[in-house]
Formats: structure tokens, sequence, C-alpha cells
DNA sequence: TTAAAAATTGTTATATTATAACATTAAAGT
DNA sequence: ACTTTAATGTTATAATATAACAATTTTTAA
């Protein structure tokens, strides 16, 4: 699915750019946080709670599911990591800076998830919500199907 | 939220369209079919699996987990129901003949959700994901925020 | 009209996803 | 140093959903 070629550098500049938003934000980038992010970012296929959970036991940490959805929230509301609600799973967010119409495409075959930005589709949505004169707090888009590579 | 002015119509209107449907299509809209189909359609506000398994308790039905689930995954395939995968609910389908664009509006205040369509919407959406090369099956677009009545 | 096949429902058990509550430790502010 | 706050550890449980197999009902068709 994914213009991806090299895949450590995906992770370090992910890992990087974290840790200069929390720095920015006086937010404590911890190891526990880091590792869940990096855990996140092994690959572009969204990581299970529990997957994240088994793979942090292997690693010095007595990881119970708490450790895990803790350091999620934090990922979460810091913006380094989106939940995909329609696979209950998560994955890091390619642009943690900036948000603008922001959605996914996640593919039934390989599992990878791509995120999107169409500001076209704000306009579209925007306007419809006019419509209904309704205040929105948070856009849930995903779209499930089949990517390019996988046809 | 809603522009529904008597209930009882959504209500008998929504039951008699889906014994339509599933009479033209063959379908079996039995009696504990018919009755979750009921018990979602309670209300504006979507209902969550565990709960029409309460009430169902209280109507002669032996009724367990899979006995819910079964009914909403044939509600689900038929079109009768909808899922609302941001707050694990499920909400009857204001109109299971057509589906152009479709998408949610989930008030977080009163609860009630609102089905959509935005055609705009659609080819925006089919807009972004010809630029990825991207063959959807399923788009989850659900819009959490205030309605017009709860601001 | 009855026997076979298919669909539906019943039932028990368990898988998956997520949070509550309270104790402990580490970090930050004074 | 002491206090406060934030983060993590730990135990338990809540909330959501499915697997597997048995019993029953409905449909198909011999
Ligand atoms: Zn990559
Ligand atoms: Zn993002
Ligand atoms: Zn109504
Ligand atoms: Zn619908």
């Amino acid at each position: 699915m994914l213009d991806c070629q090299d895949h450590e550098v995906c992770i370090e500049s992910a890992m990087s750019e974290a840790e200069s938003i929390c720095q920015e934000n006086g937010l404590r980038f911890t190891e526990l946080r880091k590792e869940v992010l990096r855990l996140i970012w092994l690959s572009h296929v969204p990581a299970k709670a529990y997957d994240i959970l088994e793979k942090l036991k292997g690693k010095a940490w007595s990881a119970k599911p708490p450790t895990v959805y803790r350091a999620l929230d934090f990922l979460l509301e810091t913006g380094l990591v989106h939940k995909l609600d329609s696979i209950n799973a998560y994955i890091g967010c390619s642009h943690p800076r900036e948000h603008n119409g922001c959605y996914f495409l996640i593919c039934t075959d390989c599992n990878e998830a791509k995120e999107c930005c169409s500001p076209e589709l704000t306009d579209a949505i925007e306007l419809a919500w006019n419509k209904n004169s309704f205040r929105p707090q948070k856009v849930t888009l995903e779209v499930l199907g089949q990517c390019g590579e996988c046809e």
C-alpha cells in the first residue's frame, strides 16, 4: 500500500518528531511511552493493544493491560497515534503537527493503513454539517478496501 | 437533534419497510429479528448490544449474547441497521433502500444520532481514494459533536 | 407426505477490548 | 527536604463479541 522505501527512516523520523513535540509542549516522553510508540511504528499495519502488550512483556516491562492503555491514551492525546475504530487498532500518526481533513485507507488484504489528507473532504464535510447545525468535535473517517498493490 | 415529530411513526414505518424489504428479497424476518429491530428503533439514541439483550430478556426470550449478535448480524447484512464503530452501538437505518454518501452525526450531549447523506461528500471521498488507487469496500464516517438543540 | 437439507435458535464457554480502584514509585515544584 | 503531582504497578472486573456444538424449525425435494 505504501510509499515507504526504508521503514527505518519512517520509524526514526516518527520517534524524533515525537521527541520534539513532547519537549516543545512540556510533555514527558517516558521510556514506556517511547517503547509503545516504537512498537506501533514497527510496521504500517495498525497494532492491536494486546499485541503491543505481548511485545512489551518481552522487554523488561511488567506489562499489564493498563500499562498499554495508559501509554496509548497519552499518545492519542498528544496526537502521536490514532485509533482506528473500525478495526480497534492503533497507528502512528504520519504528520502529528497538522491534521486537516485526515482520514484512513485500510487494506483488508495486506492490512496496512495509510493516513491521508484531503482539504476537499473537509470542505464537503463542513458543508454537510452546517446544513444540520451540528458542531463537530471529532471526525472518524475510515475506508476499508483494497489498496493498489493488492488487486 | 432530530426532526422526528411522532416517533411511533418512525417505528412503524421502519418496521413495515423492513418487512417489505425482507419479503422482496426472500429473507426471513423472524419474531426475534423483528423484536431486536423494534428495540433498536425505540429511540434515536443508538442501542448497545447488551442493552438490547437485557430488554429481550424481559420479553419471553431466553436471550444470551449470541441471540442478539446474530440478529444484529442479520439486520446489518440486510442494511436495516448500522453499527457506529466510534461508540460501539447500533442504529436503525432511516432509508435502507439507498445509501449514497451516508454518514452519521452523533451528539455527545443528548446521545442521539442522525443518518445523513451528502453526494458532495461521496464525490470528495471518491476523488481522494482515486489519488491513492484504492478500491473502497466500506466507508465509516462518523462525526461526534453537539447537535443544534444541545448548544 | 415424509425424509433430507438448510436455516434459525438455544446453550455453554471463551475470546477480545478496555477500565476502575488503589498501591507504589518517580519527578517536579517550593 | 518536603510536598504535590505525575507516572507506573497491580489486582480485579467491565464491556464487547465470537466459537462450537446441540436442538429446533423451516424449506426443499424425493
Ligand atoms: Zn514505512
Ligand atoms: Zn495523524
Ligand atoms: Zn423518531
Ligand atoms: Zn442507512
